[in-house]
DNA sequence: CCGTCATAGTTTTACGTATAACGCGCTCGC
DNA sequence: GCGAGCGCGTTATACGTAAAACTATGACGG
């Protein structure tokens, strides 16, 4: 006999005093119930039927119950090689949109018992390079809205499943997309409707496919219904980025004045609304302003912002439905969710 | 002889056909190098110096660099049964306080080679009672910032390393508060100074201690002066929870009307200034409002919102200082955290 | 020439779980 | 009456790591 385990049948096993109050295993759990080790982990795994019978299997689940018995994570996963784990990348924690994501995919994420870890990057995904350390766990997968090229590279690499939010990325194993496009042909439908034709977007200096979209699609819907971009200009994405770019677009001397000033996001548009009031102009009277998102801020503001409201929770849902075919082998179809033009008291008729 | 090891030097190891492009492990470093585990463990665990020499000592990291080797978390977790990782309680996720809190927190927990992992309850902490689910691997500590009765009743059975943010709680190892009561009388001697005696109070509806105490300095601290809280109206905590509260407080026909609404939250005095707007009065001429925690909407609204600014930031750090003095069984002392009141556009001289 | 000690490793074990492989006592069909 | 099958378990093993215990080789002092 090679070694005797110091686990012979009720006597003390731990060597240390106890005085710890360490947790219980599922050995304890086995010796309080009077059976095997084996026998826990298939009456608690679930797959008990016809090798267990009910008795046995309900005093297994009495002797977890008063022990308080919680099955070692670490040792389920070094068993297992998975986790029912994924890795939720978002670029900030600071967005309302992101919350709303993150609640989407937990929801869907616990009714398939499967966990959601976050990894919010601060500026960007730059500075931390390494999801896996941060996530502190082995990870079935990974939704990511957007992602540094090596991060993404050290994920391929892995042979991870991956899901990428609102992004032209094609190496991944499904997308989840918001129609950002359709939004912004609402917008333009919108203020083409009120009389506008000269425009000016405040665009958010980001480098993100969504805003590029963003842009191309007003661009291309005003000039289909008769409008046109009259100037673009690049914001810093903050109430104080609007402010100066919107200073810049309303000053009085400029040749041909827009009437109205699109935003990607309402950040920016919260910022136009300041300077349109630092400059005279009344909103929606003399100029109109439109945002993006539809963030708190935008009720919070006056007048209230004509704004686009994404589905963000139904974002996550999708997003982690789509992993979960992924891991389970089924074909991923690609998603792509409406948006929903929001009129309120930013805009009106051309002056 | 009980049971020889599937691995016998240099054999190939895994049963399957090496399709899955497996994880290299320990053992795999090993081979590559000449050497036992063991000696790839001592090495890449730093603990080397004295037991191997600098020679092998090399060549395993050569090995583990060329194979790209990252050790298995979840059996470095069995082995130890520590995981240098710290789960963050936080009441929502889309707080920008918070996630400030998080930024601080984990840039003192990386420094000390820690990590931590988020837990964000939707809906107060009472819909997930179960924190440990949501870390997804074992914790060596907590840090919260309000916790449900029994999840702390959980924790504590656990007897894991606590600290509290900004609560009262004191079953707990540590404490960070934030001079809330100081921010208070700022606010106070703020409005004083500006001849203001008569003060509405908007109270954030929020079961909380530091709404609490908020409410009891302001009233102390007013009183102090020769001013009093006239009128106190509950708010949901929203733009519109302080529109609504603020229409009743500010509405004519009162007898004794306030000549500033002091709110719990800069959400609320957004609110507030939308009530004045619409009831006709003009901020800060006729009515000043201050608000409270220096959010993103306390400038993009007009007249900028009076706030008094958190060390957000530094909370979070403190937090996980504290933790990690816990952790390493130093005595953690209390910290109280300074806090500055930003004077700006929406408070003004007694009409 | 032998005991001691340092150097440079290796062998072995334990962590807690899931599961494949293996009993063992009964009951049946024939 | 006896092998087959079934119901109800148990035993043994592997996952990858950290670290305690051990081994082998040489140097050196007395």
């Amino acid at each position: 006999m090679p070694a005797q385990h110091t686990r012979d049948g009720g006597t003390p096993r731990r060597h240390q005093t106890a005085a710890r109050s360490a947790r219980p295993t599922g050995h304890d759990v086995a010796d309080a119930a009077g059976v095997s080790q084996a026998t826990v982990s298939l009456v608690l795994g679930g797959k008990w039927e016809g090798r267990v019978s009910p008795r046995t299997a309900e005093a297994v689940r009495a002797a977890a119950r008063t022990l308080g018995y919680r099955p070692n994570l670490a040792a389920r996963t070094l068993r297992l090689g998975r986790t029912r784990t994924a890795l939720l990348v978002v670029p900030a924690l600071t967005g309302e949109f992101f919350a709303a994501v993150h609640q989407g995919a937990v929801e869907v994420a616990t009714s398939h018992d499967f966990g959601i870890v976050l990894y919010p990057s601060p500026e960007g995904i730059e500075k931390t390079p390494d999801p896996f350390a941060s996530a502190r766990t082995a990870l079935d997968g990974v939704i990511a809205s957007s992602m540094a090229p090596d991060a993404l590279a050290t994920l391929r690499g892995e042979g991870l499943p991956l899901v990428m939010l609102d992004s032209d990325e094609g190496d991944c194993d499904a997308t989840v997309n918001v129609d950002i496009a359709d939004g912004m042909r609402q917008v333009a439908a919108h203020l083409l409707a009120l009389g506008h034709r000269d425009v000016a977007h405040l665009a958010a200096d980001v480098d993100s496919w969504t805003f590029t979209a963003r842009a191309e699609a007003l661009a291309h819907a005003l000039r289909a219904g008769g409008g046109a971009v009259v100037r673009t200009e690049r914001a810093a994405l903050s109430v104080a980025g609007g402010l100066d770019a919107a200073t810049r677009v309303l000053a009085p001397g400029s040749a041909r004045t827009p009437t109205a000033v699109v935003c990607d996001d309402d950040l920016l548009a919260a910022g136009a609304l300041k300077a349109a009031r630092r400059l005279g102009l009344r909103v929606p009277e003399e100029v109109s302003v439109t945002g993006f998102d539809d963030l708190t801020l935008a009720t919070a503001v006056e007048p209230e912002l004509t704004t686009v409201a994404l589905p963000a929770q139904r974002v996550g849902a999708a997003g982690m439905e789509a992993l979960l075919a992924v891991v389970e082998g089924r074909p991923p179809r690609p998603v792509r969710l409406p948006v929903r033009l929001l009129e309120r008291g930013s805009t009106g008729p051309r002056p």
